[in-house]
DNA sequence: ATACCTGATTGATCTGAGTCCATGCGCCCA
DNA sequence: TGGGCGCATGGACTCAGATCAATCAGGTAT
């Protein structure tokens, strides 16, 4: 992107936070207005369905993009909640459209990232074992967290388990289960929060059938 | 739209089809070119997993467009199949974002696409029973029908009973033996791929969790 | 220190839906 | 007009994962 670009992003960014763990950035129902970006921390998005439950759609790391999922309507179809200390970027949808109508190159990054969701969406949608759940939770999470130059085999989760465990439609018990044999088959070192891949290309074998588009 | 804006997407369309069932729109691998509206009959998107086995991603009807989820990456992650005679409207994806870039009206259209696909692959992610997903499916479609002028009660499904379970994650007996309890309890007839709704009210609660969005 | 609370783990039991198999029903084509 | 093939239905059994019910950390306030 050249300079006077780079100057009109920057001119319509408006910094948030830092955030609580708890704190919302957006809530379902709110009037859609902005896009945001996460600048540091985690960020979960759920919903809640009539019965109260509450149904996490997804967790977001730095450098990812929250709310596209609200453009089409009103209103945001779900809350993004801090999971620790958040700081982002707020970007006004109306201006970075407006602003992509004149940067072919935005207006091509907007749709790549909104397809990529479809994508990311329709993975959960698949019929898969436990297993196969975990395994590709874990090793999305490490792609993830590499590309943004953390360690790829040792990191930290962010989220409680029963949030995983929520995120991947198991029962906490489940997944519970599912780390403890992970580790039992020297797959996997787990400490509370902590996680360490010991057997990289077995879970990525487990994961395939998930992670594969 | 304006009178312009009208006659720059009618010379970058390009008619397809007629297409005979089973006919290939185009297939999981092949290079990203171009999206596609369905003007009559219907498609299904599907992807082939490392097993071999199908994974329906979703049935469109006219009216609606498919290859949205290819935009992130160079080639098609799911291939789409004419379920029955489909003619449809192509349009090359460069010269279509392109245009975009001209007609404020016409981005936000495809961002709000988009969006709504999003919004739609997370629903199938949710953990429901067999009967929610089912009550959702006929619900869903018969407002998409109806939002085409046909009639919301009684309708045709275009696909066999396996792609019907294989998109909703479930197997063939158990859509089997949940229309046949609904249409014992009253609340739809079925002959065949014709539905009619006798109890939308009872559906609508069922489906509620799911479509809810 | 000690009590307390929240979240994680573990074990025992239950169940919805999958699987396997047999049968039934159109519908097309020879 | 009858045989065959794909789709649809129904019954019996099985199993992965949910649910129920105790513990078990590991922090925090007292």
């Amino acid at each position: 992107m050249d300079k006077s670009a780079l100057h009109d992003l920057h001119v319509l960014v408006e910094h948030v936070g830092p955030l609580r763990p708890g704190a919302h950035v957006f809530r379902e129902g709110d009037s859609f207005d902005a896009i945001a970006a996460v600048r540091s921390g985690t960020v979960k998005t759920s919903r809640v369905d009539r019965e109260g439950h509450e149904q996490i759609l997804g967790f977001h790391l730095p450098g990812e993009i929250i709310g596209l999922s609200a453009i089409d309507g009103e209103r945001y179809p779900c809350s993004a909640i801090a999971l620790d200390n958040v700081q982002l970027c707020r970007f006004s949808f109306p201006k970075i459209a407006m602003l992509a109508t004149r940067l072919p190159g935005l207006q091509k990054q907007l749709f790549r990232l909104l397809s990529r969701d479809i994508g990311h969406a329709e993975r959960l949608s698949g019929d898969h074992t436990a297993d196969e759940r975990i395994a590709a939770f874990l090793i999305e999470m490490s792609r993830r967290l590499a590309a943004r130059g953390y360690s790829a085999a040792r990191f930290q989760l962010t989220m409680p388990r029963t949030d995983i465990a929520n995120y991947l439609r198991l029962a906490p018990e489940t997944v519970s289960r599912v780390l403890r044999r992970f580790q039992d088959e020297g797959r996997i070192r787990v400490r509370g929060r902590e996680v360490e891949l010991l057997d990289r290309p077995a879970l990525e074998t487990l994961a395939e059938a998930m992670l594969r588009p």
